[in-house]
DNA sequence: TCGGTTTGTATACGAGTGTATACTTACGGC
DNA sequence: GCCGTAAGTATACACTCGTATACAAACCGA
């Protein structure tokens, strides 16, 4: 228990910070609010002073973990390569001992809740959507780039959440191989 | 309110459809057993008398749920066959106004809590796992098998819990096309 | 130094959870 | 017809949840 200073501005962020970490890990109907407030020093009142509601709060969550490019690397190249570095990345991040932090976690223990799923939906066609679909040349590049998203969520889901042990013993690299010809069907036109 | 004639057998199906019902559209966080009681037509601990619990409860149905060969066709003739009646059999269940009884929305709406996630893991290697591979030869068929189940798992997510635009507004044909090209890539090695 | 505004806490309420205990009622063999 | 057993109900307990209300204290400009 560290003798908080007041400082408005850190104390929503401490709650944010919490708040992604507690909903990514388990789930919008995971975790309470006071579950939140307590790992970031304070009272379950603050986080409704500073986001209205459990749901406000979900909101800005939703934002700040949909919004950096985690799941498309920066600079892909040439979308062959941009298949299977996607692929790469995946197949590392999703091994059986890492920490999962990411977007995809929010995404599926979060979708049971409807007003969850709603608040997400909203996220991702304004974030991920608009960044995958910039890097897809060729036709119906929004379908082709959620398709590709799918496959990339259905995986996560399978390997992380479900520990399948088909996935989960499965060698890295031929994993990532042939994950990465499937997201090629997509990716490359 | 009919006037149900005593029968233990009977009240134990009731049961389990409601739950069965209930799990898959709301997921294992979704429903109380009040309300699951209450759709069967009887008072919540009849469900601890005849399941132990909710968890024992929600064991049976993911046995009763994923044991029927809903995903995977019975007679796929040859593994092109497989995939594709495969994305059109997914295709056209996920499309916007159906109604969606799936094991795919059972796995989905329930994997935040990793008790149920747990208990699905072994339904899903039971069942699913063993049919989905006997249809397939080569190498690795264990892992092939689940690259292509995340792909299904992931599209069916996108495109019913989350309703994605891009995959919404989807040619339905297009769809299934694109997508029996990925699963080609996993059946028909 | 004073006083108002901001930052934070304490307490409590009402609803909902899973389930244990104790009770009532209907059925089927004698 | 009787009665033990099985089927089903009622009540209650011990939580947890989100949040509204009321209060205390630190900061900062005057």
């Amino acid at each position: 228990m560290e003798k908080r200073t007041r400082n408005a501005a850190a104390t929503r962020q401490a709650i944010l910070d919490s708040a992604a970490t507690a909903f990514t890990r388990h789930g919008y109907d995971g975790v309470g609010v006071r579950e939140i407030a307590a790992e970031a020093g304070v009272t379950a009142m603050l986080v409704n002073r500073y986001f209205g509601s459990k749901e406000g709060l979900f909101a800005e969550v939703v934002d700040t973990v949909f919004a950096p490019p985690t799941m498309v690397p920066n600079d892909p190249g040439s979308s062959v390569e941009l298949a299977r570095s996607t692929a790469e990345a995946l197949v590392a991040r999703t091994a059986p001992g890492a920490e999962h932090l990411d977007p995809f976690a929010l995404l599926l223990r979060s979708a049971a809740n409807p007003r969850a799923a709603g608040i997400m939906r909203a996220g991702i066609e304004r974030h991920v959507g608009a960044r995958f679909v910039a890097n897809l040349d060729g036709p119906d590049a929004n379908e082709r780039a959620e398709l590709g998203l799918a496959l990339l969520a259905g995986v996560w889901l399978m390997r992380t959440v479900i520990a399948t042990p088909g996935l989960q013993n499965a060698q890295q690299q031929q994993l990532a191989e042939r994950l990465s010809e499937m997201l090629a069907v997509v990716v490359d036109p």
